[in-house]
DNA sequence: TGATGATAGATGTAAATGCATCTAATATCG
DNA sequence: CGATATTAGATGCATTTACATCTATCATCA
């Protein structure tokens, strides 16, 4: 939890020093990127990045008014929505990667050997 | 990061559903109970905690409207304030000790064997 | 000593979060 | 079919958090 809170605060630092959004706007927009026709359902949205239903129905929000992505009707379920992801949305991702990338480098990868990594990944993934 | 999300939604979750305060009340209070004489100043609890400054003044400022910590000023420093924890506030600690054990051994302890725990621990110390 | 800078902690305001609940649509089952 | 339950997602409201800044005190040093 410690070093949960500590990586956090660096990695989010790097990202307000040059004038990112928050990590939370990476990880959806990623998620959208990297499906299948650049859209997904809110709840898968929901499943992929463990935010909370009415959390992130407001984070599209402020994404769609930034126009990274833009809401559509599902067709086949008169409830559900698309989230798709824009132009706009692709490029800002990318943008924040070289940032993300880096300071991951930086706060994570420098001080790991890639066995070690592996073997916090492998126990931690028991909690999934 | 996922893991520590899905850690601790289920600890929250246990406490919420034993009426107990959040695990931030926890941290504070345990970090006073443990010390010497029952009080720290703020920016000793901001230390160990790894609450934000801002957060912290106002996380204080509940806690002793709840009668589980009193402020007093801190003699040798006219800045300076001790936060010293009540006995209500011992009490309540330990109440949420008995649910937070449980809870810990439920969702890590069990899941881990000593040796992994330690190869964790050993591994993320690395970062604080 | 007196000016300047640093530190401890508090706080006003804006934004985000949590909780409960709502609406609209679909599913289930007698 | 119709009543009831369930699901997807949105939202009102209270609490909490973030950011910036403030006050008061202490430290430093010319």
């Amino acid at each position: 939890m410690r070093a949960r809170e500590r990586l956090l605060a660096a990695i989010e630092a790097d990202l307000k020093a040059t004038a990112m959004p928050p990590l939370a706007w990476y990880d959806v927009l990623w998620e959208l990127a990297r499906s299948q026709d650049g859209m997904l359902r809110p709840y898968e949205i929901e499943e992929r990045t463990l935010l909370a239903q009415y959390n992130l129905s407001r984070l599209i929000d402020r994404l769609e008014k930034e126009g990274l992505v833009r809401r559509e009707n599902f067709a086949e379920d008169g409830r559900g929505r698309w989230v798709v992801i824009t132009d706009a949305g692709r490029k800002l991702r990318e943008r924040i990667w070289t940032v993300y990338a880096r300071s991951i480098e930086t706060h994570i990868g420098c001080k790991l050997a890639e066995n070690e990594a592996k073997a916090i990944t492998g126990l931690l993934d028991r909690f999934l």
